[in-house]
DNA sequence: CGAAACTAGTTCAATGATGAACAAACATTA
DNA sequence: TAATGTTTGTTCATCATTGAACTAGTTTCG
């Protein structure tokens, strides 16, 4: 038997990438928390966030950049609009494409909820120093870096399933 | 009006957190990819690597390891029970304790889904030096023990909803 | 031009995660 | 022992996310 086969725990990369993991998983979850007094969630903070620093952003973009589905923005929008915070007109130059922009609500929202955000942030990573952070956050960068391009490359061989295939 | 208020995104803290957020959920998008072929999602792997790791565990501390609800936990296990994976046996010393263990064919599996998500890992932080890795790893390890203790604290400020309210 | 291919956004059914309320098994205390 | 409270796991209604199929607008190119 290959009893002795190397565990990926013995892994340096793997067991610290298992730490950030955990790590992410166990913020996220205390930001839901912060964040119901807004009663917003993660997931809607990111959109403002985006919306914040890309305005006039299409919807297809948005979702590139948070790494969901189309369908996940369609679904996540109404409620925005419907609160006011977001606006969402119609490109006069393509009429598919939708702009987005906050709206002055939204930004306010948003900075009650960043408020919050960093907070945490400051909390969690209090004892690690602006060098330590900043390495981590070059790997980070990195890493969103080669599995972009990895998910690129995997494209090309796998035809959409919206598109007639060409063959 | 407030117009120079800073924003979070001058803080390095905060500019590097988000880029954490970012790649894990870049990563964990990718390992979903990659773990489809072996029928296997990644909080069941999450499950199988706990399991793997602390056999004898009960539902509960299953829970709390991964951070996700009791009731997560139950739902999520008889499909692994089904497709023999999971061992799944009541403690003769504390009825209501189910005990979880790997079986063979679930350790099996595990070893392969590590195959997979150790090389995914790999490929992600090929540039990252082990001792950059370690540097990140502490500062995860330091933000998890953070939030385990700030989680703690809340929790002796807000009464269970199961538990009747002792006034 | 006009047919074919592509793109942006939506709909919808299926799946996952969540937390509140519950039942059963223990623990504690009088 | 009986009463009360606590812990474990389950059920269930709700909401979030996903991907495939669809509509409508745009581009390509013969």
């Amino acid at each position: 038997m290959n009893n002795k086969q190397e565990l990926p725990w013995d892994n340096p990369r793997f067991r610290n990438w298992v730490a950030v993991a955990r790590a992410c998983h166990a913020l996220e979850r205390t930001l839901a928390a912060r964040l119901a007094p807004l009663d917003l969630k993660p997931a809607q903070l990111d959109v403002l966030m985006n919306l914040y620093r890309h305005p006039g952003m299409s919807q297809h973009d948005l979702a590139r950049k948070l790494l969901v589905g189309r369908s996940n923005i369609t679904m996540l929008l109404p409620q925005l609009e419907k609160r006011r915070l977001v606006l969402r007109e119609s490109d006069p130059r393509d009429k598919r494409i939708l702009r987005l922009a906050l709206t002055d609500a939204g930004t306010t929202l948003l900075m009650e909820a960043l408020k919050i955000y960093n907070a945490l942030i400051e909390l969690a990573m209090a004892e690690s120093s602006p060098a330590q952070c900043d390495v981590m956050g070059d790997q980070m960068r990195r890493i969103t870096d080669v599995l972009d391009k990895a998910r690129e490359a995997e494209a090309l061989h796998q035809k959409h399933p919206d598109k007639p295939s060409t063959y």
